[in-house]
DNA sequence: GAAGTTATGTGATATTATAACGTCGCGTCA
DNA sequence: TGACGCGACGTTATAATATCACATAACTTC
């Protein structure tokens, strides 16, 4: 569980934080910076969350690896893959918007192309866009 | 050349678009939108771009395979391959900015993995982070 | 050269993200 | 216990990125 591997990281699991990924677990699906803002409030006794709040608890959740940024829709989403920080692919679904996380198995044979280039590759990600089964 | 790939699709070559396209050519790197609008005036009589006409230049090129949007930077480079519109992959260093685009070779794996899924792919981006042979 | 279409110019505004700075809470160690 | 140090949070402001809406201009076709 979230809160485990990051006590055992010696790292604090704050209100923010685990609001934060709640919401994202909750959606199940890519969620927006300013809509986790929207949401935060909703539900008992919680204040409102501006910017810098959620921003800090992405920044975290994603150097934790619970969370991945999806760059090319400005949007985030929980981590399906119960491991340590990794490189993410994703199956994005242009018409539902959903973001499926798949291992492609293709990242020792990037990695080998990379360093033939004299490239030393840190992390990668893979963006494929398309029609997820539902839409298709 | 672009211009005549550009008119061989019935498309306009105009003022701007040939503007952008030079500003980028020119950088050999990743360069943001704001960066090309003020640069967009520099030498001869050109007025001052606002962003749409940034913006709009870029969707174009873009369109036309002529252009890469690096999402994970915001930024934009020209494409480095003389190809119809395809999918690009960049080693992207984190210490100088470069962004060199390759062919990692692995689309007809992923796509095979994607449709094994229930996915029916379109396109695809590989983004490779790490460091260039010269920061190395 | 008139009509229709496509592209541009312009001002305003939406969306996404960070800076700066003060305060709070928690662990440590005297 | 209490003073310190550090990390996280709250808040205000602002930076950076991108789009909307509408008027004008340019090209195409007939």
């Amino acid at each position: 569980m979230a809160e485990g591997r990051c006590l055992e990281a010696g790292e604090r699991w704050t209100a923010p934080r685990k609001r934060v990924f709640e919401l994202l677990l909750q959606a199940g699906a890519p969620v927006k910076a300013y809509d986790l803002i929207a949401d935060y409030g909703h539900g008992q006794d919680r204040g409102v969350a501006k910017p810098p709040t959620i921003y800090r608890a992405l920044d975290f959740l994603s150097g934790m690896g619970l969370v991945h940024r999806i760059p090319s829709l400005n949007a985030y989403v929980a981590c399906a893959v119960d491991e340590a920080v990794h490189s993410a692919s994703f199956l994005i679904c242009d018409c539902c918007g959903s973001a499926e996380e798949f291992d492609p198995k293709v990242e020792p044979v990037v990695r080998a192309q990379a360093e033939h280039l004299g490239f030393r590759p840190t992390a990668m990600a893979l963006e494929v866009r398309g029609l997820c089964r539902a839409c298709a």
